[in-house]
DNA sequence: AAATACCATTCTGTATACATCACGTATCCA
DNA sequence: TGGATACGTGATGTATACAGAATGGTATTT
């Protein structure tokens, strides 16, 4: 076995060389968020040496940082468990996300937003208004309605224009099903799948309006409507067992019956 | 040097033991927010270790965990520096902390809070009124309502009757200005010291108020409005170079003629 | 048969050794 | 004299060894 070689030296090119923490901590999320390691399942570093092919040493950074993040819960005699989440945490955590998101909105546009962050946000508009041009919406449609919603969630984060509050925001959406895009192809599936993103955009487009016409209270109840939506669907896919297959880090989420 | 001790092993007396991971965050944390380590220095672990007297492995897993309280920031090549804070940058701070408190103050109004957290905090509030009786405050009034105001808020983020919620607000809070009572003691010289004490805890009395009422928007407008307070105590400690010197962290604040 | 005590395994927290990379210094060349 | 390159030192990331404690099972006792 190769020894203690140092961490990334990112060369520049393609070949992105991550440290060993990072890519545990990357590798162990998808893990834990994939249901590989369930909830209340106390995790064996040494197993994970195996599996992992790292040393204890970057595994248990690796371990500390995704405590931090909510994923893993420290035991008091040492050692970390595996979190799980009630239905009414979930609610609690896209509540909190939409809090603070109406705040960077009411900060953004009491503030004022630079000319070419509003321009990256209106082609962002313009991007999911192509998507949804279409009457019927294909899978292709759906992700990339996914990646321009969470390119524009980030936006909003960066309208704020304070580093501490996009921080913030990012830590309260580390948690899979807090974050924007949560609960977003759990829809992709039903018949009315394509009127949740027809409302969810025209809350976009009124966002940015009040943020526009500085409207600080407006953008504030807005955003935080907006996330509101992520309850419905929340609802749903708990009912529907195949939808809820595809919000990511469904295993972690602890039904009634279970305990 | 003794080798490899064990970590913590609470033995219920009072002797209370730590690991060394967790004697040395706390140590850390002393260090930077008291103002020993200075913002912009590069942490040198070696340094450490002959200062704390740990090995650099429990070193290393108390810096990534001030990282991620925000106190320290990663280099990009390794290694981690005292962050500094803008005036804005703690404005925001305070901001985000309110908003967070004042979600749990409305959804304490929603939801209902039990009728034991409810008789502690009118004991919270009983306490403080006895402390604000006299006329004139004594600095052990002072810390007296410090204590008081701490347990206040904390029981505001448990009325929310979320984890998750308390979670976050602690996180937000963790930054030593932007703590309930990061800025009380800067208030502690001037003339009107007691009366910023009498106002803010009418609003402590009107919150309380809005939350037994079942008033979830009264509640959470209040309490944001109570977070405010603090940033009118910024602007003072600012301007006054010997109250500065109460509020903790002080040397964290980067002046605006520095850089 | 149940409860307790003992023992062994296993695991965590800690300390340390090592390899590689970054940064500063000195030297050399244009 | 200025710049660029080579080199050495220092520091970080990683791997591993070690000691103590917790957990589980087994055996013994009541």
């Amino acid at each position: 076995m190769t020894v203690a070689t140092r961490p990334p030296a990112d060369t520049g090119d393609d070949s992105v060389v991550l440290s060993q923490t990072v890519r545990t901590q990357l590798r162990l999320r998808e893990l834990i968020v994939g249901g590989e390691l369930k909830p209340g399942t106390r995790i064996a570093e040494l197993a994970l040496v195996e599996r992992l092919g790292a040393s204890r040493t970057p595994i248990r950074m690796a371990l500390v940082r995704l405590q931090e993040e909510g994923l893993l819960e420290a035991l008091p005699n040492g050692g970390f468990v595996v979190k799980d989440f009630s239905e009414s945490d979930i609610h609690d955590a896209i509540e909190v996300r939409g809090t603070l998101e109406g705040l960077a909105a009411r900060m953004a546009a009491e503030r004022g937003v630079g000319s070419v962050l509003l321009a990256e946000a209106r082609d962002c508009l313009a991007r999911i208004d192509d998507l949804l041009a279409q009457p019927e919406l294909s899978e292709e449609s759906f992700s990339g309605y996914v990646e321009q919603n969470g390119r524009f969630h980030a936006l909003l984060a960066e309208m704020a224009g304070s580093d501490l509050v996009a921080r913030q925001i990012e830590r309260a959406a580390m948690l899979p099903f807090a974050s924007p895009n949560g609960f977003v192809m759990a829809q992709s599936t039903g018949p009315r799948a394509r009127d949740t993103l027809v409302v969810a955009q025209q809350q976009h487009r009124s966002v940015l309006d009040a943020i526009v016409r500085r409207e600080g209270a407006r953008a504030e109840a807005l955003v935080r409507e907006h996330a509101r939506i992520a309850h419905a669907n929340l609802r749903d896919a708990l009912q529907n067992h195949q939808t809820l297959q595809l919000v990511p880090g469904a295993s972690l989420i602890r039904r009634r019956t279970t305990r």
